[in-house]
DNA sequence: AAGTGGTCTAGACCACAAT
DNA sequence: TTGTGGTCTAGACCACTTT
């Protein structure tokens, strides 16, 4: 390790660990050197090791745990598959193995409702073509797998549309709330769904338990009747270590023609 | 602001900041206060003020640059759209409006291509099914807007498949290489993708040209010819603040029968 | 009681771009 | 030349969990 003409020592220190995590010297759920050893192996003070450690924990490598030490990050991501509320199941092999892969069999689903009514939010007004003024009715649901959060959704429907239905009241729906909207008249035939990858909010984080150096996606989904009105906007928070998005997709013979 | 029984200052500080920018005070491409100014105002040492500013870069909120000092970051992501391949137009007007206003109209793309032929990684081997031993060929492109790096795109193909045809050349192939790849025999008809969402690995930061605090979308797409043979796997890596994904999604009459 | 990381101070020198 | 953030030091005290 030289300190002469290079990077700087913090990046040094931290290119050196990032190392023996990728070739497996240091395996998932290994403890890191503690900061003390680090600053004897490396001659530097115990500020310059911290500024490397920090940058492994904002890569999303490493995680620190008071009063323990670092420990090398385990990821074993869910699948979610946004598609699943038109199609119950894939209907390639493929597809159907990688949801098998991923699945959350075993483990124990739970979740919280909470239903409001509100003024909407600019975005949700937008996508819901609503005017100034008129309300939408949000139900949003925490859901945890085996007591960890595991992802924030949270559902917008115009009040109009919803009054008076089940919609409205804090409790599981099992047939689901897009089924209640089309015995209410307004299925859904067509979704449009925007992907944004961000950093989380600092009220994310904590509803999710984030640790640093954990990114989300952020999933909004607008539902269209057949005559082209949306009646349905969902929100969808998903911590990148604990999810993988798919989709799956089949040419359509009209494209054949081209 | 106190600091008895409170959070700590540098992230006081932080939140005072971030609230700052969430309401406006602070515009997107304004100058924050210097770490000076910083010091001053709150009476602490200038390494709990920088502490404070770490915490917004790291969010993707701030970007600091110097010598001048920290500024509120500005983004205006482009639409991705993987379904492009299959579907030259969007079918439905809200789709067509959504791409038409995050297009890349009178920007000036430029891509870098690279071709090589290697040993596949373990998860693109995994993905085309190849044995032991079996190699593949790789497409490597950048792909710049108006002189920025845009996302990173390398494209796979079992070596077998493609040996002399014109997917080995580093050229632009104007009528894409899935066109190629269809003229040798082997015309995808369905797709599976995936979407991860982590931070950026150094080197991909370096090549992005990403600032602290950006996390990127991850996305493998394999493509499937019509006997269920992978034929093509492509890994595109994607700038969080440069991108939003998009798909779109129907209704099948089959399923409306449940 | 011991050892971990978390917070904070007060100072120093450096590299760089704008003036 | 000036002022900015970037790097680094040596020390201090705290909160917490394990032993």
């Amino acid at each position: 390790m030289n300190r002469v003409g290079r990077a700087p020592m913090y990046q040094q220190i931290a290119e050196a660990l990032r190392q023996q995590i990728a070739d497996g010297t240091l395996a998932a759920g290994a403890q890191l050197p503690t900061e003390a050893e680090l600053t004897d192996l490396y001659e530097v003070g115990r500020g310059t090791v911290r500024q490397g450690l920090t940058l492994l924990v904002n890569e999303g490598l490493v995680v620190p745990t008071r009063p323990r030490g670092y420990f090398v990050r385990k990821r074993e991501p869910m699948v979610f598959r946004p598609q699943a509320e038109f199609r119950k199941r894939p209907y390639s092999v493929e597809m159907d193995a990688f949801v098998t892969e991923h699945s959350a069999d075993g483990r124990s689903p739970r979740q919280m409702i909470e239903v409001a009514i509100m003024e909407p939010p600019q975005d949700i007004a937008k996508r819901l073509q609503l005017e100034d003024g008129q309300l939408v009715a949000v139900r949003r649901r925490i859901r945890w797998l085996d007591g960890e959060p595991f992802n924030l959704n949270d559902s917008y429907f115009p009040l109009d549309l919803v009054s008076e239905s089940e919609i409205l009241r804090p409790d599981d729906i099992s047939r689901g709330a897009n089924e209640v909207l089309a015995e209410l008249g307004y299925r859904q035939v067509r979704a449009l769904d925007e992907l944004y990858v961000r950093m989380p909010t600092p009220d994310e984080a904590r509803r999710l338990e984030l640790g640093a150096g954990t990114p989300v996606a952020y999933h909004i989904c607008t539902g269209y009747t057949e005559n082209g009105q949306p009646v349905r906007v969902a929100v969808t928070v998903l911590p990148g270590d604990r999810h993988v998005i798919t989709y799956e997709r089949k040419r359509e013979a009209s494209e054949d023609a081209q």
